[in-house]
DNA sequence: TATATTTGTGTAATTAGTTACGTAATTGTA
DNA sequence: TACAATTACGTAACTAATTACACAAATATA
C-alpha cells in the first residue's frame, strides 16, 4: 500500500489490521478446501480442546487469551455444529465442562493434513522474506509487555518537551519579559500594586543587587516563564520565592515545576535553609505546584501585598 | 503467549489480531495524552485529508484501502466533531466533497508533535528487535499479492496429495482391482456388456499379450485407479485408451489426470502417433479430463460397446 | 435521444471481538 | 456459622470493520 509509505510507522496499527483481515479471509476458504466444518475463529478453542481433556470456559479463555464471553459464544456455535459437548461439573455447579464431541474428535484426525499444509505454506512464505514476521510479532509482544506503546510514546513526549525548555539566569535582555509575564497574570486575577511596579520596573536594584536572583525559562529559546529569589532580611527565612509567572500559551508543559525546582536548587546552592512565599488561595494550580515543590502553609505574616492571603515555607534539610 | 508456541504458525492470524488490538488500544490513549479530539480509526481518513484538498468519499476509501461505507461512517463521526466539512460537488451531484474544517486544520498543527513521538517510539522499538515488523508486513503484503495464502496452501495440498499417488505397471496382484474398479462405474452408469467381461476377466490374454499395457494408480499404496492402453489393429490409430476407472473415494485428488497422463506417456514411449478412445457424453468429468489430456472429438465410428456415443483421438506430435 | 451501464454514496445487516453487568455457586473469614 | 468476597459464566450492549443492496446522477451506446 502506497498509503503507508506516506504515513510512516505511526500507521502500523492500521497496516496490521489489514494484513490480519487478509489472512483470516483466506483461512475461511482453507477450511472449505479441506471440507472441514469449522470457522477460523473457532480454531483457538478447537485447538486447546483437541488435547482431549474437558475444560471450563474460563480455562479456555485464559489459555487462548480471549475474554470469556467470546469463548462462551464460540462454544455455543460449535455446540450447534455438534463439535463440542457441555456438561455441568458435579462438584462445582458453576463450571461448564466443555470437551470435543465424537464429531469434533473426528475432525482432529481430518485436520492434520491441513495443519501440515498451512504450516508448510507459511514456512515457505517466511523463507522468502528477509524479516521473519512470526519472530517479529514475538519480539513486539515481549517488548510491549515490558513497556507498553503508550508509555514509550509518553516518555518520548516528555523527553522532547523537556529539551525545548531551558532554565537560564536573568540578563537585561529578559527585563521586558520579566515585567510582561508577571503583569499578565497579576492583572488577570488581581490588580497591580505599588510593590509590583517597584520590583518589576527595577529588578536590578530591588532584587539582583540586594543578593537576589531571577531565573528565566526559555521554551524554544523564547522566554516563557520567570521566577525570582529575593534575599530576605528576616530571622526566620533566608529567601523569598516571588514573581513566578508562566505564559498561559505554554501551560501543561511542566515549565512551572522546572522553574520552581531550579529556584529551590539555586537557593540550596546559596546555602539557604529556608524559603518563604506568599500567594492567594484562588490560584489553585500554583498552590499545588508549591506543595509539589515541598512548601507547607505557615501562620499568617504581614505582607506588603494586598492579594496575599496564604504564606508557605520550605525547610531545606 | 505460550499458546502460540504450541499451535505453530498456522495461528498467525489470531496472533496478528491480538497484537493489532493491543496497539490500537494504546493509540486511543495516545491521542488523549496529546489532548487531540480524535479516534485511532479516524486517523487514515484524517491523514489523507490533511494534505489540504477536498476529496470524495470513494477517493479517500481507495487511498486508505477501506470500503466506502466505512469511510462514509467515519466522515459522519468526524463531522459531528466539527473536524470536516461536506459539500456537494456542483458539477457532479453524486459527489460528496470532504475537506478538513478550520478545527480539523488546527489539529494538523497540533498533531505534528504526536507524529514525531509515535514514530520515534516505534523506531526505537524496531531498533530493539532482530526482525523488523514493519518490513516483514511489507514483504508479506507483497508476497500475498503475488499469490494468496489460500493458493499457497492449495498448492501445498496438491503437492502432498500427489506424493501419495504412484503410477505403477499392472501385475497379477491388481487383477481384482482392475475388474472391481471398472465394474463399479460401468454398472453405476450403464450395464456390464459382453466385451467388458472379456477384457476385465482376462486382461492378460485380451490386453497385455496383444501388445497392450495396463497402469495402476496407487493412493497410499492401495490401488485407486486403473487404465488400459490397448493395441489397435486399425490403419488410423495405434492404441486405444480404455477401461479407465478411478475409485469415487479418492475423487478430487487429480488421480484421473495423473493416470491419463501416464498412459499417454507410455504410448509415446512405445512410438505411438495416435490414440483413440470411446466414451459417453453423460460422463462429463471424464470428457473434460480427455480434453485436458489433449483429445479431440472425431466422427462416429462403430464400436463393440452399446454405451459408446462419443469418440475422441489424440494426435501425438 | 432513449436506454443501458457505470459511478458515488448512503443504509442495513453481519462479523468477531470487546466491556459492563447480573446471578448463582463456592470459598474465605470474623 | 453467617456473611463477605471471589469465581464461573451467561446476556446485553457496543465497536470497527465488512458485504449486500438501493438509488440517484452521470456517462456510454444503440
Amino acid at each position: 500500500m502506497d498509503f503507508f509509505n506516506k504515513t510512516g510507522k505511526m500507521a502500523i496499527g492500521s497496516r496490521l489490521r489489514m494484513l490480519t483481515e487478509m489472512i483470516t479471509e483466506d483461512a475461511a476458504k482453507i477450511y472449505k478446501l479441506y471440507d472441514i466444518d469449522m470457522q477460523p475463529k473457532w480454531f483457538p478453542v478447537f485447538y486447546v480442546l483437541s488435547a482431549g481433556e474437558a475444560k471450563t470456559i474460563t480455562d479456555v479463555a485464559k489459555e487462548i487469551g480471549h475474554s470469556h464471553p467470546s469463548v462462551s459464544k464460540i462454544i455455543r456455535e460449535m455446540a450447534k455444529h455438534d463439535l463440542v459437548t457441555e456438561q455441568k461439573d458435579k462438584t462445582d455447579g458453576r463450571r461448564n465442562m466443555v470437551s470435543l464431541s465424537t464429531k469434533g474428535l473426528s475432525i482432529t484426525q481430518k485436520i492434520e493434513d491441513q495443519y501440515t499444509d498451512v504450516n508448510q505454506a507459511i514456512e515457505q512464505l517466511i523463507a522468502q522474506t528477509r524479516n521473519d514476521l512470526w519472530k517479529a510479532i514475538e519480539e513486539w509482544e515481549f517488548l510491549l509487555e515490558q513497556k507498553s506503546l503508550f508509555n514509550r510514546v509518553r516518555d518520548q513526549n516528555k523527553e522532547r518537551e523537556s529539551l525545548k525548555v531551558k532554565i537560564v539566569d536573568y540578563t537585561a535582555d529578559y527585563k521586558q519579559a520579566f515585567r510582561d509575564l508577571n503583569e499578565e497574570w497579576i492583572s488577570k486575577w488581581f490588580k497591580m500594586e505599588g510593590a509590583d511596579y517597584k520590583a518589576l520596573d527595577n529588578p536590578e536594584s530591588y532584587i539582583l543587587n540586594r543578593g537576589g536572583h531571577i531565573l528565566v525559562a526559555l521554551y524554544n529559546n523564547k522566554p516563557a516563564g520567570v521566577c525570582a529569589l529575593i534575599k530576605m532580611d528576616d530571622p526566620d527565612y533566608d529567601y523569598e520565592m516571588a514573581k513566578m509567572a508562566v505564559s498561559p500559551t505554554v501551560q501543561g508543559k511542566n515549565i512551572g515545576f522546572l522553574l520552581g525546582n531550579a529556584i529551590v536548587e539555586k537557593a540550596k546552592s546559596l546555602g539557604a535553609k529556608t524559603i518563604y512565599l506568599e500567594s492567594n488561595t484562588i490560584l489553585k494550580p500554583a498552590i499545588n505546584l508549591y506543595h509539589k515543590l515541598g512548601f507547607n502553609k505557615v501562620a499568617a505574616r504581614t505582607s506588603p501585598y494586598e492579594r496575599s492571603n496564604i504564606q508557605m515555607e520550605l525547610i531545606i534539610k
